[in-house]
RNA sequence: GGUGGGGUUCCCGAGCGGCCAAAGGGGGCAGACUGUAAAUCUGCUGGUUACACCUUCGAUGGUUCGAAUCCAUCUCCCACCA
């Protein structure tokens, strides 16, 4: 994985001065709650704005959940804003009760530090980190020296008890057992903002709308010391159409950004199968389309076909923002192969890159594959059961056996009717087939 | 510290000695219908080449031919009292 990939395009500051960075925000529905909506909309028109966004090194991959944040930073840079991302290296290890319904697990150092790496790696394909346009903080770095003493007196006596327990946060976890480790998670991140701000000029802090609490707790460590100018802004929590966290179906599994996780072609797909109602806000959030177009793109009274060509364009910018333009056309076509495409002469008029993709002479689809040695298909062959499982389609050979009685399962094309089937070499058309589990989850099987 | 109530499969929540791999709902997956959407209807939803066997009902040990269900100890939660 190469660092800054896809990133130098981002560096140039389209139409600066006419649009304004905070008009853009509300009218992409980043803003949910902020401490000061003048002084914030001041700051970041007036002048170059140090912010920072915390994330939790808690896996070793970023998945689309985390993106909304990822993407108002991007957004900001465009517009000269200098981001930081802090990786909680040292919160990790304590771990954020703040919509937690139990204890977090607590994480090694080593396992910290090697995730840390990783989130870096996948933030450079967003976020410009070169030359100082950016920084990647770790607050291990000085809160992990902290003397216990010293701070208690310094930034303990800051706090009020009271105060902290009538958190939502807190409140909601206090019936059931939170920790005094956990409790403290909100002072260490009100320090990590007063830190940055003394380090890095540091004036805003943006975090999803869980967070309120805790930024709100910085923002107020930082006047109570002095520090004037410090702001907060939360984005609104992203839920799809029946209510639930965003970014977790695909069988219950998140869409991560890392590819040997979620290929490139099912990331593609799960911005593809959106819904409609779900479509012109995606479009907002995790294209860099310009509102206007956007809004017309998904107008609700568009046709069946215009809006399913909103759809492809929303999958190819989003795969091309976190995949690069190469892998989104692959991927672009490929799903275009299978399922038809929604606007095979681009009739439609989109600012978007996908218009230029020539479908007429699109070479062939590129579908995520397997490839088994051809002796796994030789003499008695394989059992369609445990193939389903290896090709990742399946879970289980129980779950693959139902899958086959309940009619959802097909190879080439063709329905499988008979559980205890061997897939042999036979089979195999040009050293390959195609498993289905369902219309969408497919695989292709290549033998060699 | 004391008393009472409770920890059930992804989640909520029944079960209170065999008919329990465990009702019902949610979620998820698949089928039909469609626009690769939504809504609706139907099936599936612990594991295993499977009319059987194996592992699950907070943890460990026990009583029984047989336990998610009874007993003991431990542990965590909830309520009240101190």
């Amino acid at each position: 994985m190469v660092y800054g990939r896809g990133v130098p395009a981002i560096i140039d500051l389209p139409g600066k001065g006419k649009m304004n960075v905070y008009q853009e925000l509300k009218d992409r529905g980043f803003v949910y709650q902020e401490t000061d909506a003048a002084t914030i909309e001041k700051l970041l028109t007036t002048g170059s704005v140090t912010f920072y966004v915390g994330f939790d090194p808690t896996g070793s991959s970023l998945h689309v959940g985390h993106l909304l944040p990822i993407m108002a930073m991007r957004l900001l840079q465009r517009y000269g804003h200098k981001p930081i991302a802090l990786v909680g290296g040292a919160t990790a290890q304590i771990g954020d009760p703040s919509g937690r319904i139990t204890v977090r697990p607590i994480l090694t150092k080593e396992e910290v530090a090697a995730n840390a790496e990783a989130l870096k790696c996948q933030l450079s394909r967003f976020i410009n980190f070169h030359d100082g346009n950016a920084h990647f903080v770790n607050n291990a770095d000085w809160l992990c020296q902290i003397n216990y003493i010293d701070f208690l007196r310094e930034i303990g006596s800051k706090f009020s008890v009271s105060k902290m327990i009538a958190q939502d946060s807190v409140k909601s976890r206090l019936g059931d057992g939170l920790t005094f480790l956990e409790f403290n998670y909100s002072i260490l991140q009100a320090y990590d903002f007063v830190v940055l701000n003394e380090r890095l000029g540091c004036q805003m802090q943006f975090g999803g709308q869980d967070q309120w609490g805790n930024m709100v707790a910085g923002t107020e460590l930082a006047r109570k010391m002095g520090r004037e100018g410090v702001e907060a802004l939360t984005f609104p929590l992203l839920l799809d159409g029946s209510g639930k966290k965003f970014g977790k179906t695909a069988g219950g599994h998140n869409i991560w950004l890392d590819v040997n996780r979620t290929s490139v072609f099912d990331y593609y797909q799960f911005w593809r199968n959106c819904e409609d109602s779900q479509l012109e806000k995606l479009l907002c959030y995790f294209t860099a389309l310009p509102v206007d177009e956007i809004r017309r793109l998904a107008a609700p009274e568009q046709t069946a076909a215009a809006l399913n060509r909103a759809k492809e364009i929303l999958a190819y910018e989003a795969t091309m923002l976190a995949h690069g333009e190469e892998e989104a056309a692959k991927a672009f076509l490929a799903a275009g192969g299978k399922f038809g495409f929604a606007d095979p002469e681009n009739r439609i008029a989109t600012s978007s890159a996908v218009s230029r993709i020539d479908v007429a002479t699109a070479a062939k689809a590129a579908l995520p594959s397997v490839t088994l040695p051809a002796a796994d298909f030789s003499g008695e062959g394989c059992w369609i059961c445990k193939l389903m499982v290896t090709a990742g389609l399946c879970g289980s050979t129980g779950e693959a056996r139902r899958l086959i009685q309940g009619g959802g399962a097909y190879c080439n094309e063709r329905r499988i009717a008979d559980v205890s089937w061997n897939v042999t070499a036979d089979v195999f058309e040009n050293g390959e087939i195609l498993l289905k589990a369902g219309k969408k989850n497919m695989k292709r099987i290549i033998m060699e």
